[in-house]
DNA sequence: ATGAAAGCGCTAACAG
DNA sequence: CTGTTAGCGCTTTCAT
């Protein structure tokens, strides 16, 4: 069996041939560059139309000295912020006639050998960083060395290569402000790794809502999760363990806000009678958990299409991109899921 | 600013120039040619790493004819086990010098159209598909129509293509009958949609360990499911009504599961003692629910490990892969986690 | 067992 | 505005 693809059919040279012009006026209609009369262009389509021509992306990448690719870095398959951001950027790459190549670091690869790797083979035009990657300064200065162009979502370390920014503070408000409003008193946070910049936002929105509640920030109440599952459950424990332990537990992540769940139940505590709890990023597990998690959803498709703006030019989205607030029944008894749209 | 990519430094040229050979020669060395004598083959092999030589894809691909890509075409990003899958084959893609590229078939796109656009661009030399497109048979087709290599995972339509087989029935026998052995009585299953082929030995498995024990069918207990979240619950419901309540819930996934779960904590039914759950993929949900839910394992990178292989030569793995049974929280009380390797 | 020459299909640079 | 001419970096004949 011969599993070797057959030689392309029709080139550009036969659609030259078949429409009567040269191949760079081919070339020129193919690229969308400038100076072509539209009656040149029409009959340079028709004939690619007819004989369909499919133009050869090795050939031209050896030619243009350009991949028409995109290396999108996750390190974290199982992230749903990870993969829905990749949904989306592949779709907008698509758009423009990029491939959005995905790249996996493993857990034990350095940065520069990652980024050596990548380069070497593939030779993307552009790469895309989402968190926490997006934020790693080892892998930024190893592309910014090389040179590639870049896009980081949701970065707030300084440095090379463009951001896409996220607002996070005044959802988070929100958020706190919710519990409150629901007549919850102490409200405790498991706070993000000092280590992700991005999430940090989140903690700022957290204090910012209880100086407007004019409420005391309680140390205790402050514990500090890696993002885990398991550091969600710990920092439970760690609650639970509290003189005065809180009645609202608002979780920087939804793998935290999980774990906490998960040692109430195991305690039989009533979620949200007795302890509310809320996460952030609408996981499906928050979807999938019973009480349903409140969390907050980020802009992904917005989010994915201005990096790739960013990386390969055009509009970029004028109006500031803002997440969502989605209350469910972990913080409301009797819940009806609502979305609360976070002013612009 | 230029973002272009700079012209490659150290061509195949200047490698035979160093090392005092040929082009071919070097050429040769690099796609693990025969005829080269092992002194040469050093030389080249010092010269590339002196100069620091990293092959061209583009031009590789041009002048072989070959793209070193293999498709990876998936419908789910959220799916725990497309995403697992993937990862696997991408590691596994890597250690052969070949790149795995993830293609997102979008909801409505056609078969015909998903495969005209991955094969009009990059024109992979092979295709992986996973469940449930590895059942699809538009998508089959419109491949074979192409003669592009395909291997398909955890098939169970027959057809073009290489297929890597899944071994759920004993599992699934093995399932039910831990559920029997820790004293449940009415077992029901919420089973698979009738299209989704590649689940149906769990349904046999399930029949089996009945039929061991020598319990009746009661039809009753089996309801069908689509493998959503939301099936899950109303299969449960359904089942909850019935006279006689099953004591035990078998689903065919595990997002289903966790809909069975999310029933029966809203009806503060006690899991496991008045219903335990069980579900299959060994999801991360299946991780963060209360309690853990007891579920099955794929042995997914040896899947993956296989396909590659069947697309791209070399040795199978000659011991049939098989699943393990999960043991957790929802079916046992006082529960350790307990892998249970299935008999080779 | 090794080398020389001829492209792979496309675009860049230059003419016109 | 359009055509001509050279390659891009590699693999493939086909000699030797």
């Amino acid at each position: 069996m011969d599993w070797s693809t057959e030689r392309i059919l029709v080139t550009i040279y036969d659609v030259a041939n078949k429409a009567g012009v040269g191949m760079k006026t081919v070339s020129r209609v193919l690229n969308d560059e400038a100076h072509v009369r539209p009656a040149m262009r029409a009959r340079v389509l028709q004939a690619i139309e007819e004989l369909g021509y499919r133009p050869n992306l090795a050939a031209r990448q050896l030619a243009a000295n350009r991949s028409f690719l995109i290396s999108f870095i996750m390190n974290d398959v199982t992230s749903s912020y990870q993969t829905s951001m990749l949904v989306a950027a592949s779709a907008e790459c698509r758009r423009r006639n990029y491939h959005l190549v995905v790249e996996i670091m493993e857990p034990d690869e350095s940065a520069t050998g990652l980024v050596e790797r990548v380069m070497a083979n593939l030779r993307p035009d552009g790469i895309m960083l989402v968190p926490p990657l997006s934020n790693d300064a080892d892998l930024i200065q190893a592309i910014a060395n090389r040179g590639t162009k870049l896009v980081r979502v949701a970065a707030t370390l300084q440095g090379y290569g463009h951001v896409v920014p996220v607002r996070d503070t005044e959802v988070s408000q929100k958020l706190v402000a919710h519990l409150l409003a629901s007549g919850k008193k102490r409200i405790a946070l498991i706070a993000p790794p000092y280590a992700k910049a991005a999430a940090h936002e989140r903690v700022t929105g957290y204090k910012l809502a209880l100086a407007a509640a004019e409420l005391p920030l309680e140390s205790d109440y402050i514990v500090q999760g890696d993002f885990t599952f398991a550091s969600g459950k710990s920092a439970t424990e760690r609650l639970l363990g509290l003189p005065q332990p809180p009645d609202a537990i608002f979780a920087a992540n939804d793998a935290m806000a999980l774990g906490a769940m998960a040692v109430l139940q195991q305690r039989g505590i009533g979620i949200p009678e007795d302890m509310a709890v809320a996460g952030f990023d609408d996981s499906p597990g928050s979807r999938t958990v019973y009480p349903p998690l409140t969390t907050v959803r980020q802009p992904i498709s917005g989010m994915a299409r201005d990096a790739i703006a960013k990386l390969l030019g055009g509009p970029v989205d004028q109006e500031p991109l803002v997440p969502e607030l989605i209350i469910r029944g972990s913080t409301q008894v009797g819940f009806v899921e609502t979305v609360i749209a976070q002013d612009k």
